[in-house]
RNA sequence: GUGACUGUAGCUCAAUUGGUUAGAGCACCGGACUGUGGCUCCGGGGGUUGCGGGUUCAAUUCCCGUCAGUCACCCCA
């Protein structure tokens, strides 16, 4: 193999750009829509803005360095601490709530496997100022929209939601202490990567009593609001997250997508910084790795800059949902060609055949001719090969013939401010 | 960082048990069809067999190292 990117890194041949450029677009048409407005902070941050948020083991998966003026500082690995920054330092100018959306190229200095490189494009979106869980389903929406104007459907992906607050509750009325709750939440997080009997005995080994570990077992399988109302309701504050989330799926419903959703406990976000409602999209095969994931963070905002506001985001990236696209037909195959191919049929023809495209170009068209003059056969073989769907041939006699290449029909036409009629 | 598997043209793959100058299809460039494309035919460019070392008369083939890829673990902000 010759020698090619840096491992983790891609390059971007035109049809791959194509493909990024597909998805790129449609996260900012639908952001947009949504009324979220694009923002974009600096790629090089200093070290501190991660270390503080997570703790100095995180500097082993983040491109970090010492700059010429002996600054430490890294390559964004995530677009949050960017962005709390930025709302915090204006948070009393912003009209709230924020709605804000970016798009940036993230990086992380980690082994690559499926689904997982050292680098790629995500795109975040994020409300601050609103605590209604109105606010947690119109994000969702956001991420279901997008990958509903991709082609895929409720039976193609998931989202699956679940509660942190709720899920300290109910852990609390089983008699899981405060600093149990840490390593019940890991347990839970990865509970469907291992073994069954490897839980419980990772829950025992917590000081968890053997009935209180099956009960927690079994919330991670299939639960509803109403059984879980049946089985913990009792209880005051799993009552109130009960009503909340209640409420939440009204809001999904009225969004028009309440049919993607399900309640599934297991789903914890890692160990970060959520408070609260916090969801992710998979595939509906399980094939893939999550396709999404975000949730409120209310109190980051006060612990990062200092603003007490409550926020909600989510981040989605591109190689999983690229992945996830081709593998079911919906990436576009086809690099889009020029407009017109402009076709002389003698050298001399070349001027104006230069003329005429520029004319067509600047209305707007896009067109390629021979910059080297070729038999008039060999200029339509190039023009196929290009994905023109027409070509413009300049006779000998002057006039002007418009061909479809699909089809083979010729009809005469004129240039007429740089439109052919 | 740990482990397993895999590295031959841009892509997909060949190459008797280790044996001459490493082949084919697709793609690309050129030519023929005498000048309106897609088809067909002919030709061409393109490989230090990932890289380095070892064994051997001889290595794409066997061994070691290294780099890269894939997958899993770790981690997932």
């Amino acid at each position: 193999m010759a020698k090619g990117a840096l491992p983790g890194f891609r390059d971007f041949y035109p049809q791959e750009f194509a493909e990024r450029d597909y998805l790129l677009k449609h996260w900012r048409d639908v952001a947009r829509r949504f009324a979220f407005v694009e923002y974009d902070g600096p790629p090089l941050e200093p070290l501190d803005l991660y270390t503080k948020k997570s703790g100095d083991e995180i500097v082993g998966q983040l491109y970090n360095f010492t700059d010429k003026g002996g600054r430490e500082i890294s390559l964004r690995p995530e677009m949050t601490p960017t962005f709390a920054r930025m709302v915090a330092a204006r948070a009393n100018a912003l009209r709230k709530p924020v709605r804000w959306f970016s798009v940036p190229q993230l990086f992380r200095y980690e082994r690559q496997q499926k689904g997982r490189l050292r680098e790629h494009f995500q795109l975040n979106v994020d409300i601050v100022g609103e605590v209604d869980v109105a606010a947690d389903a119109e994000l969702l929406s956001v991420a279901i929209e997008i990958v509903r104007v991709l082609g895929l459907t409720q039976n193609d992906v998931r989202a699956r939601i679940s509660d942190r607050r709720l899920l300290r509750a109910l852990l609390a009325t089983l008699g899981v202490s405060e600093e149990q709750s840490g390593g019940v939440f890991a347990v839970i997080d990865k509970i469907e990567r291992q073994p069954l009997d490897i839980s419980r005995e990772k829950l025992s080994a917590l000081g968890l009593a053997d009935g209180v570990v099956e009960r927690i077992i079994g919330l991670t399988g299939r639960v509803s609001l109403d059984g879980l109302r049946a089985e913990y309701g009792a209880d005051a504050a799993v009552n109130e997250c009960l009503g909340e989330l209640g409420r939440y799926f009204d809001c999904l419903d009225a969004l028009g997508v309440g049919a993607w959703a399900e309640l599934d406990l297991k789903i914890v976000r890692g160990l970060a910084y959520y408070t609260g409602i916090v969801f992710e999209l998979f595939d509906a095969h399980g094939e893939f790795r999550a396709i999404c994931g975000g949730g409120r963070y209310d109190t980051l905002l006060k612990s990062l800059g200092g603003v007490d506001l409550p926020a909600l985001g989510f981040g989605m990236g591109d190689v999983v949902l690229g992945e996830l696209l081709r593998h079911r037909g919906l990436m576009p195959a086809t690099l889009a060609g020029p407009d017109y191919w402009v076709a002389y049929s003698e050298p001399a023809q070349r001027a104006e055949a230069m003329r005429v495209s520029q004319a067509l170009r600047r209305a707007g068209a896009s067109v390629e001719y021979a910059l080297r003059p070729q038999q008039l056969g060999r200029q339509l073989k190039a023009a196929s090969a290009a994905g023109a769907p027409e070509a413009v041939i300049l006779r000998e006699d002057g006039t002007l013939i418009l061909k479809s290449l699909a089809s083979g029909e010729e009809r005469t036409v004129r240039l007429s401010e740089g439109r052919l009629v």
